[in-house]
This record gives C-alpha cells, structure tokens and sequence, in this order.
RNA sequence: GUGGUUGUAGCUCAGUUGGUUAGAGCGCUGGAUUGUGGUUCCAGAGGUCGCCGGUUCGAACCCGGUCUUCCACCCCA
C-alpha cells in the first residue's frame, strides 16, 4: 500500500517548460553580470553553523535550517543540557552545520579565506539556492534561488551608480518596464534617529518606519510607540512619512532635518552623488526613486539600500534588494573591506513575468523537428537526416517506434513542434523528405542529399 | 513561531438537512480515418473523497488530530 509520495513544504518540482524560463531569466542576469565584469563563484550549500548563526538577528537565527550531526550524536549530549529540553542550548550540541541562508555571508567568508588570492576590487557574481525555514507565502519558498551580484574592496560611490545601472540594464532586456529601484541610506536613517533622539533604538525605529506603505502612517506611530520610541521623537520624525517631490526636493528637505547630523549629512551626500550621477547617465525602463522609508532588514548594511519593486499593479514584494556593507568581513577577521551588493528574486521575478505575460513565446519550442516513423528502412534514412540536421543546430529526433500516424502526428503537436519530417517508402524510392509546417499544414518537399535547402528556410 | 484558509478523477471544479452505485468539462485510451496533428462525432478507462481517529444504523458532508495549499502577522527574495 504505497503512500503518495509528497515534497516538503515551501518546495517545488519544475517542468521542463518551468525550467526553460528559469534558465532564461538566469541566462539574462548572467549574461549583464558579466558584462559588468563580475566573476562567477560558488560556494556550498551547507556551512559551519558559526559561519551563519547570528549574522542575521535573531528571526534569522529561527529560520536557518540546522543539519543534524552525524553519527550517535544524541548520546554526547550532556545529562544537564538534554533534560532541560532547551532547543538554544541543545541545537549546538546535535547540530554544527547549517544550510546556506543567503549568498552575502558565505561571500564574505570567502574572500576571508581567499583574501591573498583575490586582486581587489573583486567583483563576484553567484546564482545559487538559499534556504530558509519560512512558512511559505506567494513568492516566498523554503528553497528558493537568489542571483547576487557584488564588488568588495572598493569604497567608490561609482559602484553603486553601476548597480542602479545593471539592475536597469536587466530589468530592460526581460521586458519588465516601469520598475522601481528605491534608494536610501543607512547613514541618513542614523541621523535621523540621532536628530530624533532614538539612537539607541534605530533598527527598531527603521522597522518600524520600513512599514509605511504597509501599516499607514498612524500605524507607524504606534508600532514606535509600542517600541519605546517617545512621542516627541515621533513629532520631530514626522515630516518623513509624506516626504513629498522629486528626488532633489527630498534631499533638500532631509539637509534641513539633518543639518546637526554628521552621519546623515554624510548619507545624504552619497545619495545626492548617486542620483546626480544617474541623471546624467540616464535610464532605460527603471525609475531611480528616493525613499527615505526604505530599511530592510539586514543589520549589516551600513551606507546605500536598494529594493526594487516590480511595476505597479503587480502585487508582489520587492523582486530584488542590495546595499553596501562597510565591515562584513570584518565579523570573519578581515577589517577595512567595504563591499555593496545587490540580489535578483529568481522566484519573485519568474511569478511577475508570468503575470504580466512577458516570458518569449520561443521558450517553450523545445524541438524543432519531428521525424514521422515509418519502419525500420524508413527511420534509417530519417536518422541520417536528423544527424545532418543536429550538425547545423537544429533541435531534431525521431520518434522512437513506428506507431500509428496519428498517435505520432498527435505528439508532434502536443510538443509543440513547429516542422513534422515525413519520410516513408515514396520518399524513400525518390530519394527525398517531405516536410510539414505544423502551424499552416503546408508541406514541402526537399531531396535527402540537400538538407541545406531545407534548414536555409529555418 | 501566531491566526485564518484549502484538500473530491491526470487538471479545473460540482456534490442537496448526513441516506443505495460520488458527477461534469478538459485531458487520456480506442474507433469513425491502415500516409497526416490541431476541428467534429461515438465509445471506454480512470477516484480508499489528503491521512488517522471519533459521533452515527449510515459520513465526501458533523467533530478532533495531523499533513498539505493559499493568505495575513513576525520576518524577508
């Protein structure tokens, strides 16, 4: 009595016609990052548990995927610590490896590990999976593909305006206009948390604040309220939630708000040097847009933030996110190397193309040509032909017995193929092929020792 | 981790206050059509109603648990 077998939760099978626009949407973002002049890497799926446990906060902590040590490991656990059923205390002792949470910390441990081989800057790009133990929601998985792309050992602002620009470039060739790559700055979120007298409670006060056009404004309020975070604070940081006018419009209304703030004046120049920069080089399909709302989670970021979100009307969080990072080595023994990176949502953008109809039409045509069965003699000569034709790049094959026509008929079209080959006895005899346009059903004839003319219509 | 939601044929879904043998469309198989698919017509196969337990003379339907789906929160790509 077998079970049906299951997958677990938050994971997913793909189709041979799934993986053909994931492949293309990869081999997109691939393409521009080396373009860009990044370098593949990989690094593996499982890391030390030190490695990633704590780099993330504690929510983080919560949804890394431990592994299970190997062996008998339950029986070198302490009488204290397995009686007192504590999962903190208890998960060192069992488990000492983890699954990859994202590609930014093994990145840095790499360099760590690498440096005296890296030439900085280094820039590296890596497209590989990341897990996490989530619930699952639309466009969130327990597995899902992340595509980071990021510079270490380069403290030029000149990065970031490339970063802007590879997100615009990539965006624009998948066809997805009018997306949004919203900007901010760490350092202008500290001074404002200074300014306001909440510095002690800034990662609460930029959660908060990162809700906005979630929870609304009073929303906010009472999130920073409930937080500790003082009424009069809140007053002083209110002209941020209607932040009004074009980016410029923003940074002078921020210079006002900050002008006792080093940190922010400091943030706000690096903004003020990337959107200069960016208006004078200009935009294919994306919009560059200020938000001094925008946070994100990450700790570890401490200058530029980046979220892009896709265009409106799609509903779906953002479909990428970066920032840079002044001191992430510096947790793995290796101070003074700034990084800045940025990440593609393979999942997320994979769902909004879907939804906006934008994948290429092509993708699905896995076979170009069908060779119609008709016997052993007959196939012969349709394997020779089939050969020829592999030899100019054309996607062929035969079908693999001589089943009735209509059966075989009836799986060309099932699979989409655009050319059917007939060659039975008559063509045989004459020493040519019949080929038949699935889409208008007109046939045409070619001789067996000239495919060339054939593929020459391709 | 919290709250809600979903599960019936390969797929999308019906299914009456709990009552014999659980239905439809699409798909699949065969035939009309032994060298022509996508249209049409005819026939057929296919389900332990997610799983386990309970209530009942009787459960797809009611109750509990569990898994799964999707959604919201936390957090995040």
């Amino acid at each position: 009595m077998p079970q049906k077998p299951s997958i677990p939760k938050g994971t997913r099978d793909f189709s041979p016609a799934e993986v053909a626009k994931r492949n293309y949407i990869i081999q997109t973002i691939k393409k521009h990052f080396e373009v860009y002049g990044f370098q593949p890497i990989e690094t593996p799926s499982f890391e030390n548990s030190e490695t990633l446990m704590g780099k993330y906060g504690d929510e983080g902590d919560r949804l890394i995927f431990k592994i299970l040590n190997s062996g008998d490991f339950i029986s070198k656990v302490d009488d204290v610590t397995y009686s007192s059923k504590n999962s903190a205390s208890l998960t060192p002792k069992i488990s000492e490896k983890a699954l990859r949470y994202d590609l930014t910390v093994p990145f840095a441990r790499y360099v760590v590990m690498h440096q005296n081989e890296i030439d900085f800057p280094f820039k590296r790009y890596q497209i590989q999976p990341v897990w996490r133990a989530d619930r699952p929601q639309k466009g969130r998985f327990r597995e899902f593909y992340q595509c980071d792309a990021d510079v270490v050992g380069a403290k030029s602002l000149l990065q970031e305006v490339e970063f802007v620009q590879l997100y615009d470039a990539v965006f624009t060739d998948l066809g997805l206009k009018g997306s949004t790559i919203k900007i901010n700055n760490r350092k202008v979120l500290s001074g404002i948390a200074e300014v306001i007298g909440a510095k002690h409670l800034l990662i609460d006060f930029t959660v908060a604040l990162d809700k906005l056009d979630k929870i609304g404004e009073e929303g906010v309020k009472k999130e920073m309220l409930a937080k500790g975070i003082s009424e009069g604070a809140i007053a002083k940081a209110a002209p941020l939630f209607s932040m009004p006018g074009s980016n410029a419009d923003q940074l002078e209304q921020l210079k006002t708000l900050l002008v006792h703030s080093d940190i922010g004046m400091a943030g706000i120049a690096e903004l003020e040097g990337i959107v200069t920069q960016i208006n004078a080089l200009g935009l294919q399909s994306a919009q560059l847009q200020l938000d001094v709302t925008l946070a994100r989670g990450l700790n570890y970021y401490t200058g530029a933030i980046f979220e892009v979100s896709a265009p409106a009307g799609v509903q779906m969080g953002s479909i990428g996110g970066g920032g840079r990072y002044d001191d992430l080595t510096g947790i793995f023994g290796l101070k003074d190397i700034s990084g800045v990176g940025i990440s593609f949502g393979l999942d997320r953008i994979y769902l909004v193309l879907e939804e906006l109809g934008l994948f290429p039409e092509s993708l699905d045509r896995t076979i170009d040509v069908l060779c119609i069965n008709f016997g052993n003699e007959e196939s012969l000569a349709s394997l020779q032909l089939v050969g020829k034709l592999r030899g100019h790049g054309i996607k062929a094959e035969v079908y693999p017995s001589s089943a009735k026509m209509q059966k075989q008929m009836k799986y060309a079209n099932n699979r989409n193929v655009p050319f059917v080959i007939l060659i039975g006895k008559q063509e045989l005899d004459q020493g040519d092929f019949v080929v038949k346009n699935m889409a208008n059903g007109e046939q045409q004839t070619y001789e067996l020792s000239s495919p060339e003319d054939f593929v020459q219509t391709l």
